[in-house]
DNA sequence: TTAGGGTTAG
């Protein structure tokens, strides 16, 4: 008779028991789950130790999980290192825990431990893994991956899918990004917008847009802010101001206009695509603005010449104590370099590290390079951009921009050398044999200019030819270097320059890239200069209000110089009495490749 | 228990 009983009781206490320890063991994942401070934390971490649950995987898991989500990574990785027998979720999340830390390296050289330790990664551990080359723009070891995922069997796992197409695009591999993209057997709005970000951040912005149409057309789902954003920025990089609007449109029957990356995307639209009123606009209803969206605003106002206002906007920021990051400076002394601010620009090179804590760069350098070289005062940009140490990429804007400077002032010496290391870093060759070829023209040196040619015959070095365009209504037309004088409104348009340059001589312009002067340059030269008045052209139209209510914008390059504003003046009078103001769809598209309505 | 997408520059 006792024996049952005795079971019973045994029974009963092994239930009791058990659900005492299922209790406690609740208990902990809800502490480790809700702690928010470093604190609870180390008090849960406390009572994990004390209960004995520190050798079980799972709960040191959501310990790990803990550490990481307060940014504990240290912690995180003593514990790692102290468990039994971790699985891939402890694996997983401590490299996801390097990821968000910053450091991505740290994140790939775990899952190479992990890989030897003989733990299987599942696809969470791919999706991280892929993350982290994403960040790093490591194509190779992305590939690896990639590989990784194919032969593990997760090629239609929709995430891992998802960050595949992004990894390619951040690595610049559209094509490769677009394969898996066509490849994938479902797709959600994550991987669309991975597809449209892929192309707008590649120079591909129609692609974006058209990716985008699909989107709306197959009726998959709403794009949310993060497409928004991306959609946004594509218009911006395309100069597309109607797409820009409607997409704002978009935005705002979404309510997503309160989202402060959004609007900021909006306020750099608007800015590129010629519209800075309207970036001021929807910069001054964001409730609190970031670092990004003054960044933004400071960079729109500077690309109009607007240095004062560029200045105030950072004063303001500075008073609402938002710090300024490495990015706002370069707006900063971009802004002092377009508008003569000279002093104020090397005032503010001095305070970045001195007052922000921020140590200038060869980025910041090249700023005060250009402003230095703009305002004539070459033999100082010489000297900087000589004293920078830099990387072959930063090398090629620095003695670019230094190019740029000393063929405006003449300085033919400086050119010399600017280019050669410009050719010497294996960046715009191009650009660099037709800035010093005009260089030399402009000093007369006649000869250095044909062997220069010659050369770039010989070497096969070809300019793409450089192009401006204007959008009227819902269509866009595009201005090629070397196309005005060969177009069937050619004649015309080249009658007009010669007009507007005569008229500009009149009133006392001295400029040399209006004028119709380099008549003996061979031919790639030619088309920079042509290049440079169809993008006045279109830049003066850019400011007419046509009558019959339509408004030609330019998308591209408007800069509110003297020169510029001396331009719209004197062709507002041409336009008048031309045929194109009476009947703007005659306004022919001066045609070399495709342009096409793309509004959507 | 762990994972993916967005904004600013010369």
């Amino acid at each position: 008779m006792k024996k049952p009983l005795n079971q019973n009781v045994v029974f009963a206490l092994r239930n009791e028991l058990s659900n005492f320890h299922t209790e406690f063991f609740y208990c902990i994942q809800r502490q480790l789950r809700n702690c928010n401070d470093i604190v609870s934390a180390t008090s849960a971490h406390s009572n994990v130790f004390k209960s004995g649950f520190l050798n079980d995987t799972f709960t040191s898991n959501h310990l790990i999980n803990c550490y990481v989500r307060l940014q504990k990574i240290n912690d995180a990785r003593k514990l790692f290192d102290e468990m039994p027998a971790p699985n891939v979720v402890s694996w997983t999340s401590l490299m996801a825990g390097y990821v968000d830390a910053g450091q991505p390296q740290m994140a790939l050289s775990l899952s190479r431990e992990m890989y030897r330790s003989s733990v299987v990664p599942n696809d969470f551990t791919f999706a991280t893994m892929i993350n982290a080359c994403s960040i790093l723009a490591d194509l190779q070891v992305g590939k690896t991956v990639h590989a990784h995922v194919e032969i593990l069997g997760f090629r239609s796992n929709l995430v891992v899918c998802s960050s595949l197409v992004d990894m390619y695009g951040k690595c610049n591999d559209v094509d490769e990004a677009r394969r898996v993209f066509d490849l994938m057997s479902c797709r959600n709005v994550v991987s669309w917008t991975s597809m449209i970000t892929a192309y707008a951040q590649n120079a591909q912005g129609h692609h974006a847009l058209q990716i985008f149409r699909e989107f709306g057309v197959l009726m998959l789902d709403h794009p949310n802010h993060f497409m928004l954003a991306s959609v946004i920025n594509a218009c911006a990089s395309l100069g597309r101001l109607v797409s820009g609007k409607v997409a704002h449109g978009t935005v705002i029957r979404r309510s997503h206009d309160s989202n402060d990356v959004v609007a900021s995307a909006l306020v750099d639209m608007y800015a590129k695509c010629g519209s800075v009123s309207y970036s001021e606009k929807v910069f001054r209803r964001i409730r609190n603005p970031s670092v990004i969206s003054y960044t933004s605003m400071i960079v729109g106002a500077a690309k109009y010449g607007l240095g004062n206002t560029s200045l105030d906007l950072f004063e303001e920021m500075i008073d609402r104590r938002i710090k300024p990051n490495d990015i706002t400076f370069v707006g900063i002394l971009h802004a002092c370099s377009h508008s003569g601010l000279v002093d104020e620009g090397l005032e503010h090179l001095k305070s970045m590290h001195v007052k922000h804590g921020i140590i200038p760069d060869a980025k910041h350098y090249t700023c005060v390079v250009d402003m230095l070289g703009r305002t004539g005062r070459l033999e100082e940009a010489y000297q900087l951009a000589k004293s920078i140490q830099v990387e072959s990429d930063e090398g090629a804007l620095l003695w670019g921009t230094l190019l740029s400077a000393s063929r405006l002032h003449g300085r033919v010496d400086i050119a010399v050398e600017a280019s050669k290391r410009l050719i010497e870093s294996n960046q715009q060759v191009s650009g660099a044999y037709v800035t010093l070829s005009n260089a030399y023209a402009l000093a007369g040196q006649w000869e250095n200019v044909h062997s220069l040619r010659s050369e770039m015959k010989r070497t096969g070095v070809y300019k793409e030819p450089g192009c401006s365009w204007v959008e009227i209504k819902d269509s866009s037309y595009v201005f090629y270097a070397g196309d005005v004088a060969s177009c069937p409104q050619g004649n015309k348009l080249v009658g007009l320059l010669r007009e507007l340059e005569e008229r500009m001589k009149e009133r006392g312009y001295v400029g040399g890239s209006i004028g119709l002067v380099f008549v003996d340059v061979e031919e790639e030269a030619k088309e920079e200069i042509v290049g440079l008045h169809s993008e006045r052209l279109a830049l003066a139209f850019g400011l007419i209000n046509i009558p019959k209510g339509v408004t030609i914008r330019v998308m591209k390059n408007l800069r509110m110089c003297r020169d510029c504003h001396e331009a719209f003046k004197l062709i507002s009078d041409i336009v008048e009495r031309d045929f194109m103001v009476r009947d703007v769809n005659r306004f022919h598209h001066f045609d070399k490749g495709s342009c096409t309505c793309r509004d959507f």
